[in-house]
DNA sequence: GGCGAATGTGGACACTGTCAATATAGCGAA
DNA sequence: TTCGCTATATTGACAGTGTCCACATTCGCC
């Protein structure tokens, strides 16, 4: 996994190096081994080859530590958004293909994707940690920017450009894609010979169908 | 919350009385109370006033007991549907209205709600449990059994009588439902002012309006 | 060099889920 | 009735957990 290192790689800048970023990696690498968050604190540390104290040093909890690789999760999925509809003009096409970007990250990491709006990260007295409720809405705002825009164009109906409309329209468009990725997930959507893909199409537009000019 | 005994209270059938229903009550109530499930199943035990190991002639697991909590709530779902559009002839409006009991199901229970849906109760092996899967399935049966009738009626796309496109239309409701739901629980949705009934009123709309005939 | 802060270690505690062995209560058959 | 079987409940034990504490090590900076 190592890249060549050009002489004798970077000395570690502390005792054990990036100790942080080394936890997050594994708690993530056991998300997507045992497909839920289940593991013990005291296992990540030993995979990190560190005590089982030394998590506490870089997260007050599991709980933190589940929330830092559940923000990682968000970053990934706005990057592959962004990158699915880069370059593409017309709304309608840019928002079926982020909604297929979407589905498509949940489905491929579907444990990780539960994590990211799991309840093992909401505390009592603050609710879901500041990081991971950030990077959610950095998320959002891509959809937003696309559902504007297309109305901008006037590819998808007036209204939209009014600041409460397009709010409506990006949580419905959101929540869909967030049933649709859950319920895949589950094994609750009752797909019949369809491929995740193609079921995500077919939702897309039917959505579409409703923000439309018409 | 007991119904006047009509004499003395039924003799109990056992040691305890039914402890089945009472480990459900107050593992309900502990998930209502603690809005998660990460209480012990000691202490559900507890509460039901049995020690600490009898909770295992009744349920292999603690994941078992959650399943049997999870799959009140589905049938407790269906009800509110199911009443909401007791009597209701136009298929739009009944639509709408199950949305709206949906969504406001998942907004008064959702601790409940979320685990109904949890990965807490997916076995590697086993997947969901049969009990929790079937109750899904009534729920999904209620929506579908909406829409094609309105198809049936000429209120929605004539195309829903065919089994693979009603699929995805009841796909693409429960997503939208199921989405905004968990959305909202989780106070992800950016929602301005409006309640949790106007936005799911709005969103229900939308969505039909993909559903509609035109 | 030396010092304070950052980082990592080992030990401890109360608590957990679950297993095994044992007790007790209900019930049909004799 | 008594016997014995089965379902149900209890007690005890075990390994493993999250987290707190006191202590050790190492870093960066004066």
């Amino acid at each position: 996994m190592k890249s060549k290192p050009t002489k004798i790689s970077q000395p570690p800048p502390y005792h054990h190096g990036d100790l942080r970023r080394s936890l997050i990696d594994a708690a993530l690498a056991l998300v997507t081994e045992e497909q839920d968050w289940t593991f013990s604190l005291r296992e990540v540390a030993r995979r990190a080859g560190v005590s089982h104290n030394a998590p506490y040093n870089h997260f007050a909890d599991k709980r933190d530590l589940l929330a830092a690789v559940a923000a990682t999760g968000f970053a990934q999925l706005s990057e592959r958004i962004v990158a699915a509809i880069s370059g593409i003009k017309n709304a309608q096409t840019a928002l079926v293909r982020s909604a297929l970007a979407y589905v498509t990250f949940g489905v491929e990491n579907p444990a990780h994707y539960r994590l990211m709006f799991s309840s093992a990260l909401v505390t009592a007295k603050e609710g879901r940690p500041e990081s991971v409720a950030a990077a959610g809405a950095d998320t959002r705002a891509i959809l937003a920017g696309i559902i504007r825009r297309g109305a901008a164009m006037g590819v998808f109906n007036a209204d939209l450009c009014r600041d409460d409309e397009l709010r409506v329209s990006v949580l419905t468009a959101w929540s869909t894609v967030h049933g649709l990725t859950m319920l895949t997930i589950d094994g609750i959507a009752d797909t019949p010979q369809l491929s995740p893909e193609e079921i995500a199409r077919k939702v897309a537009n039917l959505v579409c169908e409703g923000l439309l000019r018409r």
